[in-house]
DNA sequence: GGAGAGTTTTATACTCATTCTTATTCAATA
DNA sequence: TATTGAATAAGAATGAGTATAAAACTCTCC
């Protein structure tokens, strides 16, 4: 999807950016290209218009982006695996702002539901669920 | 939690895991510490009883550890950044294995079960959820 | 208990994703 | 249009994790 300089002008003035010709091939390096991807990815697509972009940009605007809701970051998560010992079913409940997780108890998935959305050979025997929010802490801190 | 050494034997008998004082060192070190933990984490708790231990060793066990179902990863992911253009409210369906990501339609979070077990204070008005399990090529290749 | 085969551990070098730094360029606005 | 704060480019730096190869260890079988 492609916007006129007047569209993305006003789109970044509704979340408080400034308009800059990157910033605005970057959003629609994402709009355009469906799914989910990888600064890599965008950084490719956006390269075409616009050879002498750096990587640096590309990171910084996706960042600014997801962190005034343009966009969305798929599996928020800290930047370091973690390890759980706790083999009993549980969930997790996931903070999207400082990552933090907690465990949560709870039968909250309803099946009847999900199954038919569920792709055919998608496994689910032994589903773990994370559930994004924000916490306490960081919900407080506006 | 300490296990003497012949139970560890049997528990790494029972997933074929040889046994070495280190492997049994780290993987007590991430049960004896509830919650959740980054390899950094372990190497430091481990290297208080094993000052000479690698940072390799911790990781490699830890990989084992998660392959034969010793441990679970909290939030398997893709070790890059993915951004989603897609502002629907909607949910992803996450390969443990392969770590791809697919979009999900649908309600089938039950809140009447979720809150009770949710703390106070988490912010859950737009909640985003990721189910994980396996996809069809994964599950296939047992 | 010991030999041989196969694993595991260690140390270090390396890769890759992402962030930081600095000089320069650009956008907003007075 | 001049000023000023913000954004960009280029590349260095950081940090998590992996690869490699030699040495040490574990397992199995005798």
């Amino acid at each position: 999807m492609r916007f006129n300089h007047e569209q993305f002008r006003e789109l970044a003035a509704k979340h408080g950016l400034a308009v800059t010709h990157q910033r605005q091939v970057v959003y629609e390096a994402v709009i355009a290209s469906h799914g989910h991807h990888s600064p890599e990815d965008i950084y490719a697509a956006v390269r075409r218009r616009i050879p002498s972009i750096s990587l640096a940009t590309v990171y910084n605007n996706l960042r600014l982006f997801v962190e005034r809701g343009l966009l969305r970051e798929v599996s928020p998560h800290a930047s370091t695996l973690l390890v759980d010992g706790n083999l009993k079913p549980h969930h997790h409940l996931v903070c999207s702002r400082c990552k933090s997780v907690q465990d949560i108890e709870g039968d909250f998935i309803d099946f009847k539901r999900l199954s038919p959305h569920v792709p055919h050979g998608f496994d689910l025997t032994q589903p773990v669920v994370e559930v994004f929010g924000l916490c306490r802490q960081c919900s407080a801190k506006h």
